[in-house]
RNA sequence: GGCCUCGUGGCGGAGUGGCGACGCAGCGGACUGCAAAUCCGCGAACCCCGGUUCAAUUCCGGGCGAGGCCUCCA
């Protein structure tokens, strides 16, 4: 299965080749651990978990190396540390742990790896007395600082000739560097804040520095996918490339992936703006974690996708369609099978869920037409590998009907057997009322030959 | 101001130089004691104006509209 990806450095749908097919590396820029993380923040991991089961189903699971780095170390960790009047270690982890959590209910795979900043330090000293060396970067009192102009192709990410740059920069007269464009990558120590010693003078790591080296150290460069939001490509991703690539002379990573933002309302989903909401908000108000999932993956991840309720309602339905269809098919064996190729094809072109989505439904719909015992355990095990290969339908799916009904399970089942019992007396009137009954509480119930069965409403 | 996306049916959302996915909602039918679920079927769209072409929603130009980036940002 040839995998096509569109590259940002050339704006163009690429096929997928990487260096070593038995080492495939991704890495992709994860949350600054100072703060819940919003729906906005989870398109990334999701979009790129998407990415990471399909590299581990085309080239073997042990093959693909996938790091997601903590950034623990920056001016809003500190600052909440001060106001929190706890250590920066305190808010960090804490930040982290309810991140694992919110990506675990969103069936994010734990990365391969998981580097910490702060764990890393010395590596982003060691790239940046390489730059000094180079003299791609220069100390002053107030750090260290790369000189963009020592870059020739610095903007090639993001299309900005230097020109571009000196005529938007913004002024902000506190620092010492040479050019307004040049960026930290190291900041020297003040009072109160975390610092580290350093050959050029103790102090803290810039914000790019981390990935640069953390990719050098964890993975290797080039490596081959590099991934994160839209908003990153410029300065971020254009500054790791522009160090990176000055200090090792070579690329960085082979193909730069960019997912479009989450809006509310058509304006894009910030914390500075204010408009979010969060997976745990979210899994409160009781949508599950896979409506989350399949929320974020109905559009084509470049695209941007405005977030309200009606996408969650009409995701959940068109999940308890699937999960109907699995349900139907509980008691049949699960054959092994490899996800179909068409679904797989639909992923591979640019990871383009909508589509694969559609072929899913397909899937559905021969599931539900099956009749044979060999039919139905074929279209049971092509259904449950397709959307293992997405993320979805991984729940049990009495559990995915009824998970919001908890302990009144037991009640349910007593009416609905009682309302078995009206029926079998031909009592149409006492089983109508008790179909109400239920109906008030939520709960739907289905009749067929060989009894009834029930589930939340839609 | 510079750079960059995008504009598809009631809603979400793929895709394509000619036969206009898929899902949600709606309508009709089958099934059902009646329903629900399921299946079958139906209606319904490519922002506007030019151009290229035998043919454009798809390519090119212009316009209008929406959004993003320009060193906090997924």
């Amino acid at each position: 299965m040839k995998i096509q990806l569109t590259n940002t450095l050339t704006r163009r749908k690429e096929a997928f080749a990487p260096t070593d097919t038995k080492r495939v590396t991704m890495y992709v820029c994860g949350p600054t651990v100072y703060n819940v993380a919003h729906i906005g923040n989870a398109r990334p991991p999701v979009v790129f978990d998407v990415l990471f089961r399909l590299l581990r189903h085309t080239y073997g699971e042990k093959a693909v190396l996938y790091a997601r780095n903590y950034t623990d170390i920056d001016d809003k960790i500190i600052n909440a540390s001060i106001e929190r009047g706890v250590p920066i270690a305190d808010v960090t982890r804490a930040v982290e742990e309810q991140y694992e959590a919110d990506m675990g209910a969103l069936n994010v795979l734990t990365p391969t790896l998981r580097p910490r900043a702060t764990e890393n330090v010395p590596a982003m000293i060691a790239v940046i007395e390489k730059l000094i060396e180079k003299g791609a970067a220069y100390v002053v009192p107030s750090g260290v600082y790369f000189s963009v102009a020592a870059d020739e192709d610095y903007g090639k990410l993001s299309g900005r000739s230097q020109d571009d740059l000196k005529a938007g920069a913004r002024v902000d007269g506190e620092d010492d560097k040479r050019s307004s464009s040049d960026f930290a990558l190291w900041k020297t120590t003040k009072p109160g804040e975390p610092s580290w010693e350093a050959p050029f003078g103790a102090g803290r790591p810039g914000w790019h520095i981390e990935c640069s080296a953390m990719i050098e150290e964890e993975l290797g460069s080039p490596i081959d996918i590099h991934g994160g939001g839209i908003d990153l490509i410029f300065p971020h991703h254009e500054n790791e490339i522009a160090q990176s690539e000055s200090a090792h002379g070579h690329p960085l990573a082979r193909v730069w992936m960019h997912n479009g933002f989450l809006t509310m309302d058509k304006e894009k989903m910030s914390k500075s703006i204010g408009n979010i909401i969060t997976p745990r908000e979210l899994l409160e108000q009781g949508w599950q974690g896979e409506t989350i999932r399949y929320a974020l993956l109905s559009a084509h991840y470049k695209a941007p996708l405005d977030w309200n309720d009606e996408l969650l309602e009409q995701a959940q339905k068109s999940l308890d369609r699937m999960y109907g269809a699995v349900l139907r098919l509980k008691d049949a064996p699960a054959a092994e099978a490899e996800p179909p190729a068409a679904f797989v094809a639909a992923l591979a072109d640019d990871l383009n869920t909508p589509a694969a989505i559609a072929e899913l439904s397909a899937l559905v719909t021969s599931a539900n037409n099956s009749k044979k015992p060999a039919e139905q355990a074929q279209a049971k095990a092509d259904l449950l590998a397709a959307g293992a290969l997405v993320g979805l339908l991984q729940s049990d799916p009495e559990h995915w009907f009824r998970a919001s009904f908890g302990e009144q399970a037991a009640e349910i089942d007593a009416l609905v057997a009682e309302r078995v019992a009206a029926r079998a007396a031909k009592n149409y009137a006492e089983s109508d009322r008790l179909r109400d009954a239920l109906a008030e509480r939520g709960v739907e119930v289905m009749d067929s030959a060989s009894g009834s069965t029930w589930r939340r409403k839609g």
